[in-house]
DNA sequence: ACGCACCCGAACCGTACGGTACGGTTCACC
DNA sequence: GGTGAACCGTACCGTACGGTTCGGGTGCGT
């Protein structure tokens, strides 16, 4: 049992584990390999192959194959950036336009190939394994976005601009505004259409709607 | 090669495919290794033998293990059924919960466990296999259900009770405002909670604030 | 120069599973 | 009673893949 193997059940959900940049390369491929081909053309032979380095090394690093998709997901939730929100409620006007950001922020994520391959990734082994990939991109992924999103919200209304009595009610009115039924949609393999591509427009009109439920 | 398999590809994607009763109690007992192992539970010989059949009868019947997953897929989805609307908008009242009712089905069926081991299935299938599985419960299913709403919808809009410029849209949004995240947390394994079972009441709350946005 | 840590590449093993073949049984129909 | 279709149970085959082992190579500290 090597002891530097990834082992999500011990490193708290919360702390970013690091990874060596060697690492993180085999990684980047385990990740490209999966937005093309699923779950299933991830092997270990294959990223072995593909990223120039041995089973054994992958093996030792992240443990068994179960600890490698630990890892990719772990990894690529640490890629994930939001912007600043810093100093956004100067007025009514910016801290809209902030939310739009943040609305549009959200769907470039959840929208983009490679969050839609770790989606469908932990969805297919949420139902085995005592499902820790689903709580791996749960707790790094949406609920980490989620608790931004409250605060940004809660900041809304100490300055006036919002009225709502739960955060996280008022949040997931917000998303469900914004996502509708797209991202099961893509996640089900059906094409993007040019309406789902504008992701700008598909923000403000999100936010307008929530602003006509929730505005002050 | 068979020629009663089941093959999704030459048969009309709106045209529900007829089971033998014997086939259909074998595609039961699939659904139910489905619901409680997730695909990789569904396995050639173990439905067999749960089933008390031959594998050679599956491979007669559905051609090969994908053919079985289609036939299961497009199985469940014949047997879903939504209330009927006949006569539902005899005022803006009743209508209202005619609405609500649609909705709390929606849910209903979207939150239930053979629905989200279904969707699990097809998201885990969809980079794969030219996506026959996405492409058949997007057709069989939200199609289906999409077409329903929006002609309930029109229906309010000829009747003075609703407003809006395109159907399609205004059903998205009532799609998010009723299921915001809670699909996708359930499809990752997240347990619900108690509110998330009250489905009338996440149904009320859904279409107040529809017709907030869309009322006349 | 030596040893040690790390790593690559390839060979290897065990197993699970998709798919096929075959003998035996039931049952409908003539 | 005979015949053939449908089907069950089981044994079997081929392969893909997770995981292990081993030989060799490279660089670094002493």
């Amino acid at each position: 049992m090597p002891a530097a193997a990834f082992d999500i059940a011990t490193s708290r959900p919360d702390a970013a584990p690091e990874f060596s940049p060697r690492q993180q390369v085999v990684l980047q491929h385990a990740l490209t390999l999966l937005v093309e081909g699923g779950e299933k053309a991830l092997t270990t032979a294959g990223l072995a192959r593909t990223a120039s380095c041995s089973k054994e090394s992958l093996y030792k690093w992240f443990g068994d194959r179960d600890g490698l998709l630990a890892a990719v997901v772990a990894f690529q939730a640490s890629q994930v950036q939001f912007p600043s929100e810093a100093g956004a409620t100067a007025d009514a006007a910016t801290f809209q336009a902030h939310v739009a950001a943040f609305v549009e922020a959200l769907l470039g994520v959840l929208f983009s190939e490679t969050s839609l391959a770790l989606n469908r990734l932990s969805i297919g082994q949420s139902n085995t394994n005592s499902n820790r990939l689903g709580q791996l991109l749960l707790v790094r992924g949406k609920h980490m976005i989620s608790a931004r999103a409250r605060t940004m919200l809660e900041s809304g209304r100490r300055h006036g601009l919002l009225k709502f009595d739960n955060a996280e009610d008022a949040y997931q009115v917000l998303y469900g505004l914004a996502i509708r039924d797209v991202h099961i949609r893509l996640l089900l393999g059906e094409a993007a259409g040019p309406a789902e591509k504008d992701l700008k427009s598909q923000a403000e009109t999100a936010v307008d709607r929530f602003y006509q439920l929730f505005g002050a």
